[in-house]
RNA sequence: UCCUCCAUAGCUCAAUGGUAGAGCGACCGGCUGUUAACCGGUAGGUUCUAGGUUCGAGUCCUAGUGGGGGAGCCA
């Protein structure tokens, strides 16, 4: 079940802290790099040194690498398990993925180190603080952080609820966006400001608070405050739009500069966040190379759907000319008029950087590129953006097969860092969002995905409307399959991610690979593509072998009248030390919606750019 | 681009063509180591915009604007 139309908000789901968060312990490594590199000084003659010196250079540079990736130490031990962590294996690997082992940080971590000092400087109208001064903690690190400590932490107010016991009480929830949980401070009627100030903090205003760490009466973790600063009131509390109940989605798209103080946006930013980077480490570590491909493309051969153009000329002025409705596609105005233009030609924003990094793979063997992507479709849907984020890997001698596997592997490792490194995040997913997001992420995790080349995914079709099933599309081999037929493969006949290979050759794109005829047993030629398909979201990835041969990709060019000149770069790449290669498109967004449950696109970008919506 | 539904208080929604309502939120008070708190009270409205029908329009009609869902295209 989804949750379209269920509400979350600020209110819904509040200091879950403290519980079942056992210390860590602080591992040892960072010592280590110092000690290495004084042995090899004293040990070694001048010649070897050096060796041996570049050698400890890059074990040091290695280990800062990892100790910037994985900064905790329990999320370190998970990762030397690595893809076949065998707790994501064998059953059940949820509950105790979810469960925080906590360790102890150290407080440079989360202070900025010396910015510390600058920013707990308070403004003058404030009474000057006295005695130590405390460590500043990020919340998530408050929350795990030993009963006893002095911390200050700093951040907005979800809630505050008051009591009038102990002569005035109230406890005040604190998130600052590091994890999911606020830190619940606790002020008394002692504080100076309590009746000026502290019992009049609404929703989000921002706050800087000292304590210490205590437990609480129930057993979870909490700051008992000696001051609360307040930095930042909010005007017109009645008035601001993000209240401590549930809104709608719909809304919260209304107020996007605002969306993300909620609880359902700050664990979408998070898990983005977190994706990102999981993305970047699987390539990192299986040796591929990261490109940045253009965003502004001056070829005009994409042919991947409408475009965005770039210029600089003044097409407004020239439009309201008199006499004149600008310049229209195809006249003879046209050509002089884009060699005015910045590039000499007309330009437009990328619709995919595959084409560029083939070039690179062709050099660099394993490549990939992540960036912005660009459709003008007037797409109004839940699943399309004109402006979104794609993974593009490309990797040389390799073959559909290959970039079916690696397709694979990519998904899978997505979903296990994800639950390993935001389980308070996804934990909210499975409770709020989508039902079952944890059973079904773990699904996708433990089984192999179901490859099937189109022409039996024909077949299952035709066998599922001979018993009875509805389309409102016909099933006929060579066209391309409806939403509705790979939503009854991924969610009613496989209930699994499918991956679909060879399709018929007139419905892909001229770079793809040509099969030998009869492959699978297909009644007309197909090339070398390949979908993966999931459930609910449809396709999330589009990849294919791509043509070597410069032969016959020079026959599908001609096939499809385009302009051959145009693609003399890529034609190049053919004729000299061609190999085979392949590559694939992930919609990171997609894949959002994949692991998240989140059922618009929209709600899964910062700032959404769709038909007649770029407001923020 | 096509089909379809919707637009009323800060939010979510009621109101048969006949006096503009509730819950939540905000504010005030009560109670309480509270935690989607609870109890009582107060304030809060150009019913999306522009026309039209009618004695009378939140309600019916026309056009526009904005939004949701579905489809196509795709990632």
């Amino acid at each position: 079940m989804h949750a379209r139309g269920q509400h979350v908000g600020l209110g819904a789901h509040l200091a879950v802290h403290g519980d079942d968060l056992p210390l860590g312990e602080r591992g040892p490594e960072h010592v280590l790099v110092h000690h290495a590199h004084a042995v090899g000084r004293d040990v070694h003659d001048r010649g070897h040194r050096d060796a041996d010196e570049h050698e400890q250079r890059r074990h040091a540079a290695q280990r800062r690498l990892e100790r910037r990736a994985e900064p905790w130490p329990e999320t370190r031990a998970h990762q030397h398990d690595g893809d076949d962590d065998a707790q994501d294996k064998h059953g059940e690997p949820h509950e105790s993925l979810l469960r925080w082992r906590g360790a102890w940080p150290p407080p440079t971590l989360s202070s900025f180190g010396g910015r510390d000092r600058k920013l707990h400087q308070p403004p003058p109208t404030m009474p000057p603080r006295r005695r130590f001064r405390m460590a500043w903690l990020q919340v998530r690190d408050a929350l795990r952080a030993p009963v006893g400590t002095e911390v200050t932490v700093k951040g907005w107010v979800r809630t505050r609820r008051d009591s009038k016991a102990e002569g005035g009480l109230s406890f005040i929830n604190v998130h600052d966006g590091t994890c999911f949980d606020a830190v619940q401070v606790v002020a008394t009627g002692a504080l100076p400001n309590y009746a000026s100030e502290v019992a009049k903090l609404t929703t989000h205003c921002a706050v800087e608070c000292d304590g210490v760490v205590v437990e609480t009466p129930k057993g979870g973790r909490e700051i008992k405050a000696s001051a609360v600063r307040v930095v930042g009131w909010v005007d017109d509390p009645d008035h601001y739009p993000i209240q401590p109940k549930p809104h709608s989605f719909e809304y919260l798209r209304e107020q996007m500069h605002l969306r993300v103080r909620t609880n359902t946006f700050g664990a979408v930013a998070r898990v983005r966040h977190t994706l990102s980077m999981a993305m970047h480490r699987f390539f990192d570590e299986r040796g591929f190379f990261y490109v940045h491909t253009p965003i502004i493309t001056a070829s005009d051969c994409e042919g991947a759907g409408q475009m965005f153009r770039v210029s600089t000329l003044d097409w407004v002025a020239r439009l309201s000319e008199p006499g004149r409705g600008g310049p229209t596609p195809g006249s003879e105005g046209r050509a002089a008029h884009f060699e005015q233009d910045f590039f000499g030609k007309e330009a437009h924003l990328t619709v995919s950087g595959q084409l560029n990094v083939e070039t690179y793979c062709m050099a660099l063997s394993r490549v990939y590129t992540f960036g912005p992507t660009f459709r003008a479709e007037n797409s109004n849907t839940a699943r399309h953006l004109a402006e979104f984020w794609m993974i593009e890997p490309e990797i040389a001698f390799a073959d559909l097969k290959a970039d079916a596997a690696l397709a694979e592997d990519f998904i899978k490792y997505l979903i296990q860092t994800v639950l390993r490194e935001r389980p308070d995040d996804m934990k909210f997913f499975d409770e709020r969002i989508e039902k079952g997001l944890l059973t079904r992420l773990g699904e996708v995790v433990d089984k192999p995905f179901r490859h099937l080349p189109y022409t039996e995914a024909v077949k299952v079709l035709e066998g599922a409307i001979a018993k009875g099933q509805k389309f409102e599309y016909p099933v006929k081999w060579g066209t391309d399959l409806q939403s509705e037929h790979e939503r009854y493969l991924t969610e009613q006949h496989f209930k699994q991610p499918v991956v679909l290979m060879n399709y018929p050759k007139q419905i892909k794109a001229f770079y793809m690979r040509e099969n030998d005829p009869g492959t699978d047993g297909a009644p007309g030629p197909t090339v070398a593509a390949m979908d993966v398909l999931v459930p609910s979201v449809g396709e999330i990835i589009g990849g294919s072998q791509r043509e070597e041969r410069l032969d016959r990709l020079d026959t599908r060019i001609d096939e499809m009248g385009l302009p051959k000149k145009e693609y003399w770069w890529y034609r190049d790449l053919r004729r000299y030390g061609t190999t085979p290669h392949a590559g694939f498109g992930l919609g990171f967004e997609r894949a959002m919606m994949f692991i998240t449950g989140m059922q618009n696109v929209r709600d899964v970008i910062p700032f959404p750019r769709t038909p007649g919506q770029a407001e923020f």
